[in-house]
DNA sequence: GGTTGCGCTAACGAAAAGTTAGTGCTTTCC
DNA sequence: GGAAAGCACTAACTTTTCGTTAGCGCAACC
């Protein structure tokens, strides 16, 4: 039935996509993950403008924690997007900035940012229209 | 220190950015996350190919459960992404299938997916050697 | 000398996600 | 013709994740 889960290896035309986020066990789902996740996307964000500081970007992102913080640069500098500079001193220096492949999924994150952002109005207006229709049921 | 968090209005070049997804309270933060969402990238990833049923799309999005496509879907037909066409047929048929705004979020959304998946050779590389890099901690 | 900032981590309660079971009807299989 | 599976969900329960608070040792500011 056509599905988007291929089994295993495609030997087609298709020979150029090794990975299928639409496929429960492919690593590329966790890596999406990482990227879209709620404070992924927006750190990623962030850093797309230079280089900044544990609590600079604190600042940037609005809302987020220190712990889901640590967590999200933790798991974006393993995933090899982000780099993290740690000087030893007292108290310590920490810069985060994107990798060049960290800057390339930034620029695509920032094209679906920017259209959410300026679409924000439809969407409500969808939201209004939604809820009426809804309100006797 | 010239935050991406403005205060209430932007009254400068800046005038047509209504909404700001790096504010905590701004809506389109939260439209963000349904785009984003584990559930919602990939579901509009698998309704860019067409019109599916609702089994159809949870054999696509491999691993999703009932309740969370569910979940998802309606969260996406609120915010004017996704049309939800029920036929009072019995048993039902429910068809579901993008908006014009659901389709270009959606064409956005795949540049970046596909770009992950492009990549992914390089993160899981990145991976190995951030763990060697930790193994003796 | 008390507060603030630095960059985190540990512990705990709250919220979200995942799992299982059940609905009433129809089509398909044997 | 009886059993099983598919349809599109929802409700109840469990597990995982998330957010909140507290603390660390040190240094600069007031």
């Amino acid at each position: 039935m056509d599905p988007l889960v291929r089994p295993e290896s495609a030997s087609d035309a298709d020979a150029d996509l090794a990975y299928n986020v639409f496929a429960r066990a492919c690593p590329s789902r966790t890596t999406l993950e990482h990227v879209t996740g709620r404070w992924g996307a927006l750190t990623l964000g962030a850093l797309h403008d230079g280089t900044f500081r544990f609590n600079e970007l604190r600042r940037r992102v609005d809302g987020v924690s220190e712990k889901m913080l640590s967590q999200t640069l933790h798991a974006l500098e393993r995933d090899g997007l982000v780099h993290r500079d740690a000087q030893p001193t007292n108290p310590p220096r920490v810069d985060y900035r994107l990798t060049p492949l960290g800057e390339q999924i930034a620029e695509r994150l920032l094209t679906l940012i920017h259209f959410v952002e300026g679409n924000q109005d439809d969407v409500l207006a969808a939201q209004r229209r939604y809820d009426e229709s809804q309100a006797g049921r």
